[in-house]
RNA sequence: GGGGAGAUUCCAGAGUGGCCAAAUGGGGCAGACUGUAAAUCUGUUGCGAAAGCUUCGGAGGUUCGAAUCCUUCUCUCCCCA
């Protein structure tokens, strides 16, 4: 058994804990839970660091729960979020959490051999059937308000004047029962949050020491940063999601190999779970010859990996470096359709029928009016005149007219936008 | 309920009768450089090939001419009760 707090601590995961938590680690194999709100039907990458937290627990030999909120995705949690929320619909929250529970079981394991063996549960279950009066009597009653208010998110709420509704309020106690729950009911004694949760995990804590007189303890992990300042996990596109039909995983790999020297030291310790020499080694190496991005590489294949799959990693390797490697028009010729669409899979893209260039046609309308890789006319012109635009690898002046010459085995054009945006055109 | 300020292009914010498709900054996009980076420098940023067209909260009006003046509506903010 190897011993979690040390692993997370040098993997920069720890934030914060209640004091005890590592001689109660060591004094056996213990359970912890982390919850994951069902806001969406899928998780995204700010949603792993909380899942690597339970992986690692795991592979530090204690068993780990992931708890989906069925019941508090109702509320919303309020944490430091500056209004209220708004109420998903039965329908859409059941909907997300299979969704989600889904995307947990892929990283955990679940085998019955294991003592220590993973499992998901949802709060749905037990608060359900919790009547409101019960509610208020049997929980309510053992927290004050003034423990409740003193939270630093729901005193902010107050202070800024923005206000916060009963229900919001009631939040940190629904979680709290939670923990008390599974402290009571799934030998669990710890739970694991980002940072933003430990009001509300320490409400638990103390609802179990009130309740019961019993011992729990809180660690978060912190706030996954970037270097640069913006905000972690958003690319110009939205979020990175785990799904791969919300993001390709191309898309997915592309976001690792693109994160900067700087955060990919950070990273790799968090998002993969290779051990502390192969690290080390790699970071050593990186800053001997950061060019070659070596910490990218890793990073990116390690955990489109975990996400997706060897293949799916595979796949994304072989587009990346038709896409950004020294390839050209012939190279693209040379693919076979299976190939090419795998390549380009989550490549942005539009239809166009193959009449449309039946007569060459000018490239600034063609790219607007017919291809719609551009908004407008002007746009596309400004480009090609730019010189941003490749068609087919080539680079495209603006008084070449485009023919059917450009259709690639009889059914593709990869259109350059930059250097970075790639947009294929399939005729039909 | 009373009084005041305001609503401008992606954002912030200038413009207070013609020189305004609208300063400046930010952001975005692109080019050079590079590591598919950062920093930097350069270009560009309503539509249109152009003539021109549509934009300054909505509607109406004054004027040869309005983002700018008038009327009215809607919304936002501040102060007093």
């Amino acid at each position: 058994m190897s011993d979690f707090i040390d692993t997370i601590t040098w993997r920069g995961m720890l934030h914060d804990m209640t004091p005890g938590l590592t001689e109660h680690l060591k004094s056996g194999m213990r359970t912890a839970y982390l919850g994951f709100d069902p806001t969406a039907d899928s998780l995204h990458i700010g949603h792993l660091v909380g899942v690597m937290t339970l992986v690692h627990f795991q592979r530090a030999g204690h068993k780990p729960l992931a708890l989906v909120g069925g019941a508090t995705g109702m509320i919303g949690d309020p944490s430091f979020k500056s209004a209220e929320r708004n109420l998903l619909d039965m329908d859409t929250l059941s909907y997300n959490v299979a969704g989600i529970k889904k995307q947990l079981s892929e990283f955990l394991d679940f085998s019955d051999t294991l003592s220590n063996r993973a499992e998901i549960v949802n709060n749905y279950d037990w608060m359900a059937g919790f009547t409101f009066l019960d509610f208020i009597r049997d929980v309510g009653k053992h927290i004050t308000v003034n423990y409740m208010m003193a939270k630093d998110s729901v005193r902010k709420r107050i202070e800024d004047g923005s206000g916060m509704s009963f229900t919001e309020f009631s939040y940190q106690l629904i979680q709290g029962y939670d923990f008390y729950h599974l402290w009571k009911h799934k030998g669990v004694t710890i739970q694991l949050g980002g940072s933003d949760q430990w009001g509300n995990i320490v409400t638990g804590t103390e609802l179990i020491r009130r309740m019961e007189g019993g011992t729990a303890y809180a660690l978060t992990v912190p706030l996954i940063t970037k270097a640069d300042g913006t905000k972690f996990g958003k690319t110009e596109s939205g979020s990175v999601w785990l799904d791969p039909v919300k993001t390709s995983p191309y898309a997915f790999y592309q976001f690792w190999l693109n994160v900067s020297d700087e955060d990919a030291e950070k990273y790799i310790k968090i998002f993969t779970t290779l051990p502390k020499e192969e690290i080390e080694s790699l970071v050593d190496e990186h800053r001997n010859a950061a060019h070659l991005r070596i910490l990218q590489k890793v990073l990116a294949r390690e955990v489109t990996t975990l996400v997706h799959g060897s293949s799916e990693f595979t796949s994304a390797l072989k587009a990346s470096e038709i896409l950004f490697g020294k390839s050209s028009a012939d190279d693209l010729r040379s693919l076979d359709e299976r190939t090419f669409l795998q390549v380009f899979e989550g490549v942005p893209g539009s239809e166009v029928s193959r009449l449309s260039i039946d007569q060459p046609v000018d490239p600034a309308v063609f790219l607007a009016d017919i291809a719609k890789a551009y908004p407008s006319r002007g746009e596309a012109r400004r480009m090609l005149q730019q010189g941003a635009v490749m068609i087919n690898k080539e680079k495209w002046p603006l008084e070449r007219f485009i023919t059917k010459d450009q259709i690639l085995n009889g059914k593709f054009m990869l259109i350059q936008k930059g250097k970075k945006n790639y947009f294929l055109v399939k005729f039909v």
